[in-house]
Parts: C-alpha cells; structure tokens; sequence
DNA sequence: CTTTCACTGAAACACTCGTTTCAGTAGGGT
DNA sequence: ACCCTACTGAAACGAGTGTTTCAGTGAAAG
C-alpha cells in the first residue's frame, strides 16, 4: 500500500461505488474477486488501495456509520422524525448494513467489525440526548432500533409506524 | 441420508453437542471440520445424518428458536418478566445466536435462514398478544428487542433495565 | 534519454470450504 | 453361511478464499 493511498482520489472513489455494491449484496458473504468485477477493477488494486481485505470492510463500515449520522438533520430531533427517516424505503439497504455489522460484531469482536456494535450506540444515544434525558434516551433508541427488525423482517410499514407514533416519549 | 435419520438418537445427540458449540462461537461462521471435531465427530457423518450443512443449520436454527419459546412461562406474562428472562446472563449466547440468525436472514432471504426473522416475530408478537393488544404489542416487542440490542453491544444492564422497567405499557 | 516510482494485469500460492467416492465394518434377518 | 443395510474413516475433488510474486505500464522528475 503505498504511504498516501489513504487520501487517494481512485481510493475514495472505489469505495464508493463497493459501497454503493455492499448496500445491495450485503457485507457478511462479500468477496473480492465478485466485488471488483461489479465495479470494474481488480483484486489487486483492492488490496492495493486499502491494504487488506478488513481495511476495505473497515473503510466499508466507516462509510456506512457516517452516512446513517449525516442522514440526520442536526440540533433537536423528535423521535418521530428520526423514525420516518428509518422507515423510508431508499435507507433499507443501508439499515440491512447496519444489522449485519450489528450483528457480526456481536458474535466476533475482534476483526475489522470490533466495535461497530457499540459505537452505533453511543451515536444514536447521543442524538437522543439532545431532547431527552435517561431513561427516556434509552427507551426511545430501544423503541426506534426495534421497530426498526420488525420492519426489516415484516415489511410492515403501518404496524410498525403506529407502534413507534404511540409510544414515542 | 438414511430414511430414519430424521429420527435416530445419535442425530439428536450431535444436534445438541453442535447446538451448544454453535451458542459459543457463532452460527455464521461455523464449517463443518473445526466443528466436527470439537464435537468428537466427523463431517462426514454430520452429512450423512443431516443431509446437508444447510440441513444441520436448519437443525440448529429450529433448536434456537425452541429454545427461546420455551424459556418463557405459559399464560400471561407481563413485558418486564420477559426482558427479565431476556437480560439473563446464561441467556446471552442464545440471544446472540437469535441476532446473528435474524441479520442473515434479512441479507439473505434464501437458503437455511429464510423466514427466520419474520418467524420470531410472529411468535413473539403472539406471546405479547396474549396481554397486549395493538399498537403496544408491537411497541413492547420494539421495546424488548431494541433493548436486548442495546444490552448485547454495551453489556449495562442497569441502564437498560431501568428503561424498559420505565416504558414497559 | 534515463531513472524512478506509483500503479496494475496475470498467474500462482497456500489454504479452507462443502461434498463425494470408495472401501470398508458391524450387526441383524433369513 | 449368506446377504443386506446402516453406518463411518480416509482421501480426494472442485470451487472459492485472501494474498503474493513478478513482470510489466505510463508518466513525471532528474
């Protein structure tokens, strides 16, 4: 890997377009012979640019976290907000992402997924914080990420929608 | 595969042995070799009594399932009786097996996970059901699960206790 | 022109994977 | 004694994995 590939203009826009791969084939099973094909370029760059395999799912799993923050609007957000924002058709990939990240670093918590579990929390509890105090912050990101499984598996916008708009705090 | 193979005690035997190495390190990453021989087997006749490793997992998939079905008590059970149970330490390895279980079969609807997620909730949403009715049953379960998330990343079981003991309808 | 160096294609390496093939063993039925 | 069937160990198969080796390429620097 050469000392500046970290900044490079190919890198970042390789990774962008394995993001773009990863948000319909998942990371779990993701491989890099299928991956470069899909984006016209070549094992070799891959390991190249991002030095190993866990350096491209760890720059996978950054890109993935910053585009679920950046999806937020900054300063106070109602719950409800941040729910339709979860429940919206177009971020189902990203969400199915972050499930299996969630999840993946439960189970191994070591490798290129250590942690991503816990950061995820600590992000969204800080979000909520902004509106809500303890045990409120902690209820509603429970509420929100449950609902959100439900919806994931079910499909079912309106159930899972009443649920959250009832019980919001 | 034998025609009573279905039933033979061996199967079951190696069914629970590979069910209780499955709840330590994890069912996504499992191969038949290493496993085989913690168990004091070989994949060979983990195949022939299985059929398949799809058909072991799918073994182990329903075994996880059970279990978690019959940890609860029958009749009515209030939601902090289940987060209770659910926040059990000897529960932890199960739990972790239900997410991984859960994320894979929403990144990959076909194979051994198929319905696997959709198939949890239904049971749970029916457990609730039997005191709640909608839109808190699906909010309690949202509840439930986002916690137990929540819980399996950070490990503070007080901080998630006393949300759910808070919000629990 | 020469040298240098970031970059990349092709092929090979050293695995691991699920599964199959083949050869065999043990045991009950006839 | 014979056969048949359930079962299993050893080895191999073919495919797929991340990674490395090697031989270049092209463009910029000296």
């Amino acid at each position: 890997m050469p000392r500046d590939a970290q900044g490079s203009a190919r890198r970042a826009e390789l990774l962008e377009k394995a993001y773009a791969y990863v948000l319909q084939h998942g990371l779990a099973g993701m491989s890099l012979r299928p991956l470069a094909e899909a984006i016209e370029t070549s094992p070799r760059v891959l390991l190249y640019l991002f030095g190993s395999k866990d350096g491209l799912v760890r720059a996978l799993l950054a890109r993935a976290r910053e585009a679920e923050l950046d999806g937020l609007p900054p300063g106070e957000v109602p719950v409800a907000a941040v729910w339709e924002w979860l429940a919206a058709p177009e971020h189902r990939g990203l969400l199915r992402l972050w499930v299996e990240g969630y999840a993946r670093s439960l189970v191994e918590p070591d490798g290129p997924w250590a942690g991503f579990a816990e950061a995820t929390v600590a992000d969204w509890l800080a979000v909520l914080r902004r509106t809500l105090t303890e045990p409120a912050a902690t209820a509603a990101l429970a509420l929100l990420r449950g609902a959100l499984l439900d919806l994931l598996a079910t499909g079912d916008r309106a159930r899972t929608t009443a649920a959250v708009q009832a019980f919001a705090p």
